[in-house]
DNA sequence: ACACAACCAGGTATTTTTACCTAGTTGCTG
DNA sequence: CAGCAACTAGGTAAAAATACCTGGTTGTGT
């Protein structure tokens, strides 16, 4: 049996030539080549042949590849999609994958690694070159090294009680209220923590709680 | 030059067997053994030669693979450690990841394995099989799935723009000013997040945009 | 053509937060 | 004991957010 392949590339002659070359590999087919994102999606909604794999270029107008990544695993989760890559940042990279990339593929590889990807992702679900998973190990180690760094967190007992609250959504008087205090002395504590934290705002002081780890997003019931 | 190797597991005679193993593998030493982890972390202190990659087995007594991973790191970044694994679960596989394991090596490993795993990480910093990479590739996914649940989130793309301002600490005015809008617009924007999210105030938003993954803890700067 | 949702923008009033002050008490440490 | 940090609490004023209104435009789908 045959594996189903489309493309996705804004150049035209890009997309002829491996369209050319994948037709020179053992049972594999071209069923369908969109020049981005909407029409990739367009095709795969119209038709009926569903491809396996798609190779899909990051950078493309209309919408974009990582966009068009997104909308294709929603509806379709097997299809698998293979990343060509020409230059892309590590952050991209990695949202990608978070996306759900099968794979990766430079678009200076040889062609025997465009074969041997394809075959990968077909039998495996997956395919990275070493590289690719130097980054993706990156990633992985990143999140839980975030803070550590300037993690002396100088915030006092009484700041981290009246933090805790106002993650909670509670504003200054009623957390006045539940630690038996005057609204003022909340106020003052909230202004610390405001310069503590180098926050602008609420919003600041929930994330810095978050990101320090000071307690976690799911015992905030929301 | 030979690769110098420490290996470190409970049982005597699993060690004496990769001793020996490896002594059959060209340019290579064992400079020593240790039983459990304090051993091990108490060797690396005093032996003048030191490893450039440890087999380390997880399950050990006194102090277990994972702490004493993440001790070593600390301590001496420059050593590479290979997790030696029977049957871990993929949490705890994670874990060893994110303390900086450089590879991971099941302990029915064909002893060609092993030896590549050895090359690999000396010259790579890394050796991971295939099943392993799945699992990491899982964990930088799952990340992005928690929610994705109840996601009808309603929110229209104007109001997922604003929000994303205020979890940037940004005030009214200023989003106004940075989207083209009149202030009051963006109050309107604002009530209608409060109302739709259900929350009291900016903290309950900022709240609501994180669980529910509208972008990530990391990419707000503080 | 009509309904509807999204978006935009204004008014008025109240509550909350922020900014910048002062100052007393407590408890710990050199 | 002196010094210091943490905690408490007050005043005043400005800025921001919330609550509850109104109404217009635009685009989409029926």
């Amino acid at each position: 049996m045959n594996i189903k392949i489309a493309i996705a590339d804004d150049q035209k002659l890009f997309r002829k030539g491996i369209t050319a070359l994948i037709k020179s590999f053992e049972h594999m087919q071209v069923v369908f080549e969109a020049e981005n994102g909407l029409e990739l999606l367009a095709l795969c909604e119209s038709s009926a042949n569903k491809p396996d794999i798609i190779l899909l270029d990051l950078s493309m107008p209309e919408m974009n590849g990582l966009d068009a990544l997104k909308l294709l695993k929603e509806k379709y989760p097997l299809i698998r999609v293979i990343i060509l890559s020409s230059h892309e940042v590590e952050s991209f990279i990695l949202a990608t994958i978070q996306a759900g990339a099968n794979g990766y593929l430079a678009k200076n590889a040889e062609p025997e690694e465009v074969e041997q990807a394809i075959r990968e992702v077909y039998k495996n679900d997956f395919y990275f070159t070493l590289p690719m998973l130097e980054i993706m190990r990156k990633g992985l180690v990143k999140k839980a090294n975030i803070i550590k760094l300037d993690d002396q967190d100088n915030l006092t007992n009484r700041e981290k009680e009246v933090l805790s609250l106002i993650c909670k959504q509670m504003n200054s008087n009623e957390i006045a209220d539940k630690l038996f205090l005057s609204n003022r002395t909340v106020e003052g504590h909230r202004n610390n923590l405001l310069l503590k934290t180098k926050s602008r705002n609420t919003a600041g002081l929930v994330l810095y709680a978050l990101k320090h780890k000071l307690f976690d997003l799911d015992t905030l019931s929301n």
